[in-house]
DNA sequence: AGCCTTCAGATTGTATACAATATCCAGCAA
DNA sequence: TTGCTGGATATTGTATACAATCTGAAGGCT
């Protein structure tokens, strides 16, 4: 009833964003404001903002004067933050145990149910509700740091996934989810913690593998 | 010789962001960009980028067309930075203790010399030491996306350390620091990590105890 | 050749103009 | 009084103009 326009820079930043975690820009492609302006039919002003936040969102970078680019992520760095995210997925999922509440009991097992009933083969659709589901146990530990921190570590880990081209899952992910959802409804904090940990493990290993580097 | 000038967007940015850290704002007063315009001398541009930086910081928030004002930290938003700032200064540390190198040690051999020398009754050097030390094993852990995750973690408990003005250290305070010092000088991860949790939760417990008698 | 200088074109940084919303208060009706 | 309506005012969102800086290549010097 009462919907606001939705903002040029918002439009922008999401359009943006999309077409770097698609791969429409090659990594450390450079991006020209006034190239972006042509493209998109809109003025420098909503582009530069919205240039900002993906620049802080780490997934571009830049120097002052000089424009953005593409961030490059190495391997180091791809390892790296899968260290970091099998720390605070950890944490997220002992919270979510502790704290959830039964309207997220029933959300974290609807979308699990609608990932397991995903198309093995429909990649996107995976990759929107393995996301989904990640996100459901942030917002269940309902720790609002955390979920910011989450979604910022989510997006740098989203141009990992895509600069590496690993797109589907794991076999045991399936299986892995389960455990994680069945350790939160239990209240079993140090469970939640475990499965979350090795979860974000077994992924990471499987990207590692690809970039050729041994995980630690 | 290569001194790129400074720009105002940056200026703005740091000099916004201290105000709002040193309590010249009120908490939730509201920031029109045209005041700002007339209060600093710069125009709208570069206001309006760092209000946007500020913003994702967490230190700001607004709604769309309706401006920003300074965020408000409830007590139990403060204790979720809190709780989400152990796990990760225990990360920090403990990749710290196996990632650092000999000049790193220097360094927070260093900081922590600095700060241990401070005057005990100058509150501002402290901090600034004192955040300048947990920096420096953030640093020492050699993990860009953590040190990302860290730095925004620490604004917002910059922000809640305002709000509920506590600026004593606690008396344990340097012999933790020490504490951890030492573990990470060890290569002593799991040691590191558990002093480095500690020290967090020795500080939030303080400031928890002040929250439950003031009202924020 | 190799390197520096210089300058034109392109690009970003900042200021300002214009458009779209939101805010607030006077006035009125129930 | 309370609540609504309308419109003047103020504020934010976007576009554009202007200034400062960077880039890159042509031309001169050693």
């Amino acid at each position: 009833m009462f919907t606001r326009p939705t903002l040029i820079r918002e439009s922008v930043y999401d359009h943006l964003r999309d077409a770097i975690l698609n791969g429409e820009f090659q990594p450390a492609e450079r991006l020209g404001e006034v190239e972006l302006t042509e493209r998109l039919g809109v003025s420098r002003t909503p582009i530069r903002e919205a240039i900002g936040r993906l620049t802080q969102d780490g997934l571009l970078e830049g120097t002052p004067g000089r424009g953005v680019r593409v961030r490059v992520v190495s391997a180091v760095e791809a390892q790296s933050a899968y260290v970091v995210r099998e720390t605070l997925d950890g944490l997220a999922a002992a919270l979510a145990a502790s704290a959830h509440t039964d309207a997220d009991a029933g959300a974290l097992e609807a979308t699990l149910s609608e990932l397991e009933a995903a198309s093995s083969e429909d990649y996107r659709e995976q990759t929107r509700l393995d996301l989904a589901f990640h996100r459901r146990i942030a917002q269940a530990a309902h720790n609002l740091p955390l979920l910011d921190l989450a979604r910022d570590l989510e997006q740098r880990i989203a141009l990992v996934k895509h600069q590496t081209r690993i797109y589907n899952s794991h076999p045991q992910t399936a299986a892995q989810h389960r455990a994680i959802l069945k350790a939160v409804l239990a209240r079993d904090q140090e469970a939640a913690r475990r499965t979350a940990a090795l979860h974000v493990r077994t992924f990471a290993a499987l990207v590692m593998e690809n970039l050729g580097v041994q995980s630690v």
